[in-house]
RNA sequence: CGGGGCGUAGUUCAGCUUGGUAGAACGCCUGCUUUGGGAGCAGGAGGUCGUGGGUUCAAAUCCCGCCGCCCCGACCA
């Protein structure tokens, strides 16, 4: 193992996958230097690492909604608990994870700063949980006509969901995501950016994170509160858990007529508006780490890397020291008037403890420059990851994941290796998930697989039971429904029609089943 | 909410059973030697031991209360 250096590895080496999978996860967040705990129990605080990924990924979110047409808008973090009480489901769904600011102010009591027990709130406010219903009672403002709509409006904000038990970025009691919140004058309409949304989810996570995912609809159960449908992207994480990315919500009539939003269609009859919300959040950068890294660390995709090269300088002696720097600081403006992001790591340190720590927080290129390399006019490139050989020793893909190029040529190759790294990652990616993916048509493979020692993982199974029967399947399996998956979706020899693996009832299409986050 | 664990230096932890001057490793700072896969030596800085009370000549240690965090499970748009 490359962290197991010099007999005393504990405070450098982390889990590895095989050895214990959620702790090797927790390690890696840790050690890259991406989030950690803070003192309020289930928040988290995202560090500069990983708060650049974050932006980036925002960027790339942030230019598709612009360029289909939304604008982005603030909205309130209190919402009037009578606002959400509106729509009976949504009330309900968010119940019981809600924040709730009941009193205004503080007063030293016994020596003691405490709340003042006067400054209670007439109505108490709930720490929106999402933000439906104080963004459609501002609607009520703004729709009037058929002429206000579409209404495209997207928020970038944080949220806060009182759950029971959280993980860092997989499940915080307070999140950063963007929602968005449209209001259309037709079904036809809503249901159409409802998947135009997905489809821009969809399109970041293969594209961007280099992350595959299975776009369908939730089951019933899985519907958020307060929709009539909910479609959703689903990724698999390299234990074969399921993940699910992002959420786009056809929600009919059901917040206008809540919160009585009504407009005058061009026929002259009053008529409510149809709404959709689809939101992603900072989970996604669980999804990354949990889809690409490996047990030396974060594996970044270029696109989302807030570093692509990172030069190390390798000297012995003072003059020796003076040439390499200059040499290095070159090749970083070379690289950069490349529109490519270089760090130059001149700090005291022996050189392999920067390899240990780039490889850790998942650089994609490092570019070593010594004597050596002055002499012969080359650079040493060496890349964060390698395709997997089989029977492939740790020595031998060391070897292969470093090259020696002509200087010229080595600069002029890194743009592409970028694009080349970033297509890798999407390859293997889909090649894990192919490997844990079966098409199944009995109980009993179902059981055997699942029961198994590696947790199955995507099932594209014939389904027509209810609630009563995803629940069952729940209990003997862990199992749920993750979508079903819309036309387009399917891989070869997964379509069309067949029976039901519970219940034997005719079934129209196979849904994907597996374990979840 | 159930089960388990933990709160002592920046971090990870030892010390607690059997009360008696606050410890280690890593990290950090300084100097010298080093630098192509986690450097070595020497010196140094750093802690009201989570919190409130009790027992005692004396409490990190024993007793009682409280608070917080982590992990596993239940739950989870």
């Amino acid at each position: 193992m490359a962290q197991q250096q010099g007999g005393g590895n504990e405070t450098k080496g982390i889990a590895t996958r095989a050895e214990d999978y959620s702790q090797w996860y927790l390690d890696i967040v840790k050690r890259a230097e991406l989030a950690e705990h803070s003192a309020v129990r289930g928040c988290m605080v995202i560090r500069p690492q990983g708060y650049a990924i974050w932006e980036k990924l925002q960027r790339e979110l942030d230019d598709r909604f612009k360029a289909t047409g939304h604008v982005n808008a603030y909205f309130p973090l209190f919402i009037p608990l009578s606002f959400l009480a509106k729509e009976e489901q949504h009330a309900a769904g968010f119940a019981k994870e809600c924040a709730v600011v009941t009193h205004h102010r503080l007063k030293s009591l016994d020596g003691k700063v405490q709340v003042d027990p006067e400054s209670k709130l007439e109505e108490p406010l709930v720490v929106r949980p999402t933000s439906e219903t104080i963004i459609w009672n501002q609607y009520k403002n703004w729709i009037q006509s058929y002429r206000d709509l579409p209404l495209l409006i997207n928020q970038w904000a944080n949220v806060c969901r009182w759950e029971m038990r959280t993980r860092l970025f997989l499940r915080t009691a307070e999140f950063l995501w963007q929602e968005g919140h449209t209001a259309h004058a037709t079904e036809a309409e809503a249901r159409e950016e409802t998947l135009r949304m997905l489809g821009v989810y969809a399109d970041v996570a293969e594209h961007v994170m280099a992350m595959p995912v299975v776009q369908g609809a939730k089951s019933e159960g899985e519907r958020f509160p307060g929709a009539v449908e909910s479609l959703c992207i689903e990724a698999m994480m390299q234990d074969g858990k399921a993940l699910q990315a992002g959420t786009s919500h056809f929600l009919g009539q059901n917040f206008a007529k809540a919160s009585e939003v009504q407009f005058l269609s061009k026929e002259g009859k009053l008529e409510y508006p149809y709404a959709t919300s689809w939101g992603v959040s900072t989970r996604l950068m669980g999804a990354l780490i949990m889809t690409h890294s490996d047990d030396a660390g974060l594996i970044c995709p270029p696109k989302l890397a807030p570093i692509h090269a990172v030069v190390v300088p390798i000297y012995r002696k003072d003059d020796e020291k003076a040439k390499v720097l200059e040499e290095a600081g070159k090749v970083c403006a070379e690289l950069r008037a490349k529109g490519l992001a270089v760090k130059l790591d001149d700090r005291d340190l022996h050189p392999g403890a920067k390899y240990y720590e780039w490889e850790m927080k998942g650089v994609p290129l490092r570019i070593e420059i010594g004597p050596k390399d002055l002499e012969k006019g080359s650079l040493c490139l060496v890349r964060r990851f390698a395709i997997e050989q089989e029977g492939e020793s740790e020595a031998e893909q060391r070897k292969r994941k470093k090259s020696f190029v002509a200087r010229a040529e080595a600069l002029a190759s890194v743009p592409a290796l970028m694009d080349e790294m970033q297509a890798q990652l999407l390859e293997r990616a889909r090649n894990l998930r192919a490997r844990r993916t079966r098409v199944l048509d009995s109980l009993a493979e179902f059981e055997a697989w699942f029961k198994g020692e590696d947790d199955g993982g995507f099932a594209w199974v014939h389904w027509a039971g209810g609630r009563a029967e995803e629940e069952q399947m729940a209990e003997r399996f862990k199992t749920s429904i993750r979508c079903i998956p819309l036309e387009g979706q399917y891989p070869a020899g997964a379509e069309g029609p067949g029976t039901c693996l519970l219940t034997g009832k005719p079934s129209a299409r196979r849904v994907v089943m597996a374990k979840a986050y």
